[in-house]
Formats: structure tokens, C-alpha cells, sequence
DNA sequence: AATAAAATACTGCATATGTGGTATTATTTG
DNA sequence: CAAATAATACCACATATGCAGTATTTTATT
């Protein structure tokens, strides 16, 4: 299996040398290089789509058009196609916006080729997202900060019967529950009968959805 | 310098042959090894601060107490240990909790002993977060709230199915929805069965929450 | 017309769940 | 300190639910 791969960069000594690193294990044909978004995207409308790369490392500063732009633009356009951002810094606001556009992975330059090679091929067999241990952590700051404020529940429901109700969301039954937390499954079903009360409902899917809805898991 | 690493899982054969790989390097030094959280907090708590691994190679489902309460229970607790998450299936509800709990990194079990190797080093040296692409990805699909794969389940869910699941998303029990749809109960029995599968879900908690995050409703 | 997919209906069984109780032991709070 | 709240544990019963079957009728689809 020969991977088709297309190569956006501003500096052309980046695209060169990435090109040769990469074209080095013969896995890769390099379909087209780009000087930035929106030559890319030029080349792209110009070319047969079954010539279509199927994946492109994108670099993320261009002039003219940048690389989440660029991917945002051909996102929906051309579904097939995958992209790996590669950027000097690990930025977490673009990291952000190129999720957003659609980038299925995130590597830093100076990662080794061997790893560049693997994340093409995580995505395009495995639908993975292959990401720079650093960028990952800024990924995992994000996500822990969209976080929540359980604040007006809090008043009714107790800090138990808020672990409780968790595990009933998690789909889990009393026994689970009772082992999650280490106390007896009759203990359990008392504490879910106190929180139907509480919530005025009468059962796990009602409770449930009231969890939800309210965001408290 | 060598690393100073715990090794958390319930299975001994998981920890035994972990343990083996990764002394192997001559890099690591296993601290001590434990069958569940429980196990590795009372362990923790027994040993001097200055003897405490530096990282904890951590199992997630395990009796007793599993890796991600283990590590909500250590993080505050002593913050200066690392935790890599280790799991066999990429489940996306515990990414999200173990990230909340505070882990570093979350990995497939079936890693290469060199990546996991490199995934140490990255966290103690780096601070980095290494995850496996599977893992990585759910982690940009919950980030960015786009679900491309799951959108396409709906058209596996017949109409007729769609109408039961409404009924059980309202909260009504079988009795109910028959009525509400002029079939027997035993009809809309057999529906949900068949919608269970279809969503490979086991309960009606589970049918809901996938079918409020899908917007069916 | 033949076939596949969907909708319909039923049975039996083991387990899960909701309801309505009782009761003891912290912990908080006025 | 007294009272309220929270957490814990248990019992018993009726009903709901999940699972594994079987089977007929409608409705596309080819």
C-alpha cells in the first residue's frame, strides 16, 4: 500500500526536506506540494479528484491562506481527504480552530520521521488522531476546562447522591454502582429513591435525562 | 536516569509480563506493583514520600477500586506522580473521567513496549500527554462536539424504531408506548431488543444517552 | 415472483427495579 | 446540646426489564 500524500508549506526548504525524509521509505508518493492554503486548495480543484491525495501535511503560518483555513475550506468539500497540522509551536488556541476546521492529527515539526510516518498511517487506516505528547496536553487542558458548575443542584442533592446519580447516567445497576463506591447495593437503591424524590421523577430514564439536560455529569 | 514506575493492574499475568518489558531497558525501575487502586493507595500510604514512583502505569477496570478513582484519590493527594492510563478499549465516557481524574496520558495496552518506553519519558521530562491515536481522536471529537461516525446509525434505525425509542426517551414503559402506537407490548419489547442491538447498547439508560447525544429526540 | 427487511405478536425465565417500609450511625448546624 | 441531614443497611413484594426464542404478516426491492 503506497500512501498519496500532499505537502503544504510556505518555506520551500521545509517541503523539500520533508518530502525527501518522508519519500525516503518508498511507502509514500508525494501526489503535489503547495506554497500555502490556497495554492493548495488551487492544485486541488484543478486535479482529478480520484488523483486526490488522501492525506496532507499542513503546515499551519501561511501567508495568503493559512493551513486551518485551508482545511476548513476542503473539509466538507472533500470528505475523503485527511489532515495532519504540523506546527513549529504547540499553540493551543489554533489547536482549538484546527479541530474545529477537521484535522485529524497534530504534530510538532521536529517530531522523527518514523513517527510522522506512523501518524499517516494511523489515520488513514486506523481513523486515528495522532497527537504530539505536548499538543495532547494542551488537548486535555481544554477538554478538562469545558467543565462544569453543579452549583444549583447542589442544594438539593448531596454530595452521595450526586456520585450516585453519576453511576445511574454511566448506565451501571445498583450492584456496580455498590462496588463503585464501596458501600451495599441496598444503600444504593435507598439513596436512588431519595434522589427520585428529590428530582420529582420515578425512574433511571427520567433521572437520567434530567442529568443530562442540567448537566451534572 | 533511570525512572522510578509503579505498575498498577489486577491481572498478574498483565503485570508480571509489563513489568518485564519495560525493565528490559534497564531505564526503569519498578517501585512496586499493585492488583487495583485500593491496593496501590494503601501501598502508596505505606512507603516514605521520597521512595514514591515518580509515574504509575494505570489499569483502568479493576475490582475493588478502578485506575481512574485511584488517581482522582492520589492526585491531590501527592502531585508531584504521573499517571499513564492503560486500557484495552478506547472508551470515550472513561477518557473523559480520567482526564477530569488527572491523567497524563492514556494508552492502548497493545502499544509497542517502546512507545509506551517513550510515552514515560515524554511525561516525567516533558510534561507531555501521550495517548494513542484511537484515544487522541475521541479526545478532538469531544473536544470539537463533532461526531462524524455516529451520525450515520440513525439511518440503521428503522422509522417504526425511531418512534419506540421516542417513547422510551419520554420515559414511558413498555405498557405505554404500546398504547401510545396501537401494538401489543410484546411488539414494542421486541423493537427495543432489536434497537439494542442495532446501537449495541443493553438498557434503556444507555439507549437514551446515546439517543439525546445523537439529537434524535 | 422471489427475496429481504420491517413490523407485528407471543412465551418463559431470570434479574433489575420501584415502592414502602425500618433502623443505626455519623456529621452538620442552629 | 438538640435537631436535622446524610449516609449507611436491610426486608418484602409487585412490576418492569433484558434475553432467547418462535412465528406471521406487510412492505419494499430486485
Amino acid at each position: 500500500m503506497v500512501y498519496r500524500i500532499a505537502i503544504v508549506d510556505d518555506k520551500s526548504q521545509n517541503r523539500i526536506s520533508l518530502s525527501e525524509k518522508i519519500n525516503y521509505s518508498g511507502e509514500i508518493e508525494i501526489v503535489f506540494m503547495a506554497r500555502n492554503g490556497k495554492d493548495f486548495l488551487d492544485q486541488l480543484k484543478a486535479m482529478p479528484q480520484n488523483k486526490h491525495p488522501q492525506l496532507v501535511l499542513m503546515d499551519i503560518d501561511m501567508p495568503e491562506m493559512n493551513g486551518i483555513e485551508a482545511v476548513r475550506n476542503c473539509h466538507n468539500l472533500y470528505d475523503d481527504i485527511k489532515y495532519i497540522m504540523l506546527t513549529v509551536f504547540d499553540d493551543d488556541d489554533k489547536l482549538f480552530d484546527a479541530i474545529q476546521a477537521g484535522a485529524d492529527g497534530y504534530l510538532l515539526k521536529e517530531e522523527r520521521v518514523d513517527t510522522i510516518l506512523n501518524a499517516i498511517k494511523e489515520v488513514i487506516e486506523k481513523q486515528g488522531a495522532p497527537m504530539s505528547p505536548s499538543i495532547a496536553r494542551k488537548a486535555l487542558n481544554l477538554l478538562s476546562g469545558t467543565k462544569k458548575e453543579e452549583a444549583n443542584v447542589q442544594t438539593t442533592l448531596s454530595d452521595r447522591e450526586m456520585e450516585i446519580l453519576k453511576g445511574v447516567v454511566k448506565g451501571l445497576d445498583y450492584k456496580k454502582i455498590a462496588d463503585e463506591l464501596f458501600i451495599s447495593p441496598h444503600t444504593v437503591r435507598t439513596h436512588i429513591s431519595n434522589i427520585y424524590e428529590k428530582l420529582h421523577v420515578s425512574s433511571k430514564v427520567q433521572a437520567v435525562k434530567m442529568a443530562l439536560k442540567n448537566k451534572w455529569v
